[in-house]
RNA sequence: GCCUCUGUAGCUCAGUUGGUAGAGCAGGGGACUGAAAAUCCCCGUGUCAUUGGUUCGAUUCCGAUCGGAGGCA
């Protein structure tokens, strides 16, 4: 195997077992691409995989950072490279596996992100002048510096309209400039990449709910609760598993109704995720058919596999 | 039993002074380069409960029937 394995698909798809059964099969540590998993305390909400699912086989880049930390796809696609290098010289099949399609597309195009800082103070002077005058004038302000990324953004897309801007002010280059620059390597690996599909998006559906439940009964509230008290996590209070329930906390809402919107957000994920997954043409779907069984799956993924290799 | 209100998109409801209807949510599709489990964009034909009547024309007015809610006995 010169190859890495790449497993993603949405949420509850089964990535985890997949990407442990083929390092077994092909000697290999998996390497986790998730931007929730890589924190502490957020085992349960993150589906992290647990030492009895992990099987013995080494798994990377999972629970290393404080939810207080903040972290960004720079960081990870750092990371990440060292633990590639890492698995290779020892002479392993690095299999990264996880659901943040940002993490794993920016890895496997090997983007180079230059230092530019990031600049708190100046988003939220941007926030304050996009509330006074207007989202339409925020756009405009950054197609005065640069009107091709301007042109792609919509302005209700504060965030990234802000983003292009900072961008611009604290490197000197447009947001635009910055991606050409960021894609002048390919990356000196080649990959099987591989998504979980399933031939009827209700199979998706009853796996999330199944899956919410067990949460449940492995102590997500009480892990939701540590995060609802902990409010200063900028990137870890995002998680789907804890802000639902934080109404149920506040005691606006039943424990009930907090988890039949979890189930709901948790769905509404899954779909942006396989719209990310779909996009991409060097990906290979694993269509997961109603009475296929994990066997069956990882039959699919070998077969595929040991074709490309 | 009588009276009142109500029956419109999967759900909650607008609306049409009579010319076959539209929001939110759900759902579907898409975008995505430093907080991405985030952020954002696009997509609305449905026997307007059923059935008679009035009318050029009824989902809209009138009657009956069948659901639902409330009130009085």
């Amino acid at each position: 195997m010169n190859k890495i394995i790449v497993v993603c698909g949405p949420t509850a798809s089964g990535k985890t077992a997949l990407a442990v059964e083929l390092a077994k099969r092909y000697d290999g540590e998996v390497i986790s691409a998730d931007s929730m998993q890589i924190y502490t305390d957020m085992d349960v909400a993150s589906a992290k995989a647990t030492p009895e699912e992990q099987q013995g086989i080494p798994h990377h880049l999972l629970g290393f950072l404080e939810p207080t930390e903040s972290f960004s796809v720079a960081d990870y696609v750092k990371l990440c490279d060292e633990c590639v290098r890492d698995i290779l010289t020892r002479g392993k099949t690095p299999i990264i596996c996880g659901g943040t399609g940002l993490y794993i597309s920016s890895f496997v195009d090997n983007l180079t992100f230059d230092d530019s800082e990031q600049d708190f103070a100046f988003r939220e002077e941007m926030r304050r002048f996009a509330e006074e005058n207007g989202n339409a004038a925020l756009l405009e302000k950054l197609r005065g510096v640069d009107p091709e990324t301007a042109g792609t953004l919509h302005e209700n897309n504060v965030g990234r309209i802000i983003r292009a801007l900072e961008v611009y002010k604290t490197t000197g280059h447009t947001i635009s400039q910055a991606k050409a620059m960021s894609r002048q390597t390919p990356s000196p690996y080649e990959f099987i990449m591989l998504t979980i599909d399933f031939e009827d998006r209700e199979q998706l559906r009853e796996r999330i709910n199944r899956r919410v439940d067990i949460m449940l009964e492995h102590g997500l509230v009480e892990e939701a609760r540590r995060c609802f008290e902990q409010p200063d996590r900028p990137t870890a209070a995002q998680a789907i598993g804890c802000k639902e329930l934080y109404p149920y906390f506040r005691g606006e809402r039943t424990l009930e109704d907090c988890v039949e919107e979890l189930k709901l957000r948790t769905r509404q994920y899954a779909k942006r995720q396989m719209t990310w997954f779909r996009r991409d043409e060097r990906i290979q779907h694993i269509i997961v058919g109603k009475n296929d069984k994990f066997e069956d799956i990882v039959k699919k993924a070998s077969e595929i596999i040991e074709k490309e290799n």
